[in-house]
DNA sequence: AGGTATACCTAATCATGTTAGGTTTTCCTA
DNA sequence: TAGGAAAACCTAACATGATTAGGTATACCT
């Protein structure tokens, strides 16, 4: 395929993308038809084909781009400073994050889809923010896997409560820096990260 | 409508539910048509009209079900002992409570279905379970409102990322005493618990 | 200018929840 | 105990969903 015409595929690919996003925020991450996309973009659904060969398709497209924006955002905290003070921006940053888009935050962490999984390219991308997320925590003295599991249920967990029980508050993301020194406290060597 | 038919009215409701948690274990909480239970039960999906009202009607019980159950999974921990070692029990029980079936847990605690809120009824027994939960956790001296959102995230995202990224396994689940300790160090008054 | 891949379409298939409109079964009552 | 009403079930049909088949037109390279 020509370069002209591969551009002008990628970018209907992205438009028909921005539709389902779209969608999906409005009335729900599951809550839309390829029929309601199509039309979005002025095609009819079997046309969608064409760029996506099935509707898991969009789903794993938008899963890819919801962990590189996840990434953009840790790459827009500042790393440096006390090492504390950086956890605490890392965990605001993410319930932000999180709160901002329910419907990504659906996708990203939360098993809702039923019979999808992410391509294997697209769960790359959640392991390389894993990892950037282990990296933030080692300088503050949180080595442990225990603690690097510990710190992913918390904060997911918050968010989803706050997502289902009170969209739009604040109730538990305001927890964020308390839990932070909580975890500090609790799982920094020696040795609430007991051994490794 | 007599005694009798009521009865077996009643029986044949808890039949198509038993089927409908049956396929839901096998096939995922949203992988199952109503023309499947029907089969189960040895019907035609219309017929399923005459027990419930639309498709929601069946996870609203199925619902109301699972958080008696949980109900009674705390009925069956021991409330009385050392506090601390009570919440420990609390803790590693709704885990397995969780863990024990993945579907009920995404049913009860996360936002799966498209569209499905719970009724009044089957809300106010959830409603039931958190305030036992609240007993519970002033027993222990954790008596703020923010100690129990903490705990009810928390417990939840256990068992999330347990049941998605490890089903089967105890990676998440283990975590429940220190967890339980760490809340108890961090939030019980004074002032932890900061005022209320 | 012509050929070919691409982009798009309509029509159709099959599964889904749900409604309409029966027929059969059950069981209370006169 | 006969009759009738309600309950329990059925088949047929609909609307909407994803997806496939099989075309037509457009854009671009040679």
């Amino acid at each position: 395929m020509t370069d002209r015409r591969a551009r002008r595929h990628e970018a209907t690919r992205q438009e028909i993308l921005d539709a389902a996003w779209a969608l999906a925020r409005e009335r729900g991450l599951t809550g839309w038809s390829l029929r309601e996309v199509a039309a979005a973009v002025d095609m009819r659904a079997p046309s969608l084909y064409v760029y996506f060969e099935r509707k898991d398709a969009i789903y794993d497209a938008m899963f890819a781009q919801g962990y590189r924006e996840l990434l953009a955002e840790f790459g827009a905290t500042s790393t440096d400073g006390e090492p504390v003070e950086v956890l605490r921006q890392v965990a605001r940053g993410f319930l932000g994050f999180c709160v901002a888009d329910p419907a990504r935050f659906q996708l990203l962490f939360l098993r809702v889809i039923p019979g999808f999984a992410p391509s294997e390219g697209s769960y790359a991308l959640a392991e390389d923010v894993l990892a950037r997320l282990r990296g933030v925590l080692e300088q503050a003295g949180l080595t442990s896997q225990r603690a690097v599991d510990l710190w992913t249920a918390t904060f997911t967990g918050l968010a989803a409560q706050q997502i289902s029980n009170e969209p739009g508050g604040d109730r538990w993301t305001r927890l964020a820096d308390e839990v932070v020194d909580m975890m500090v406290a609790a799982m920094s060597a020696p040795d609430g990260g007991r051994s490794r």
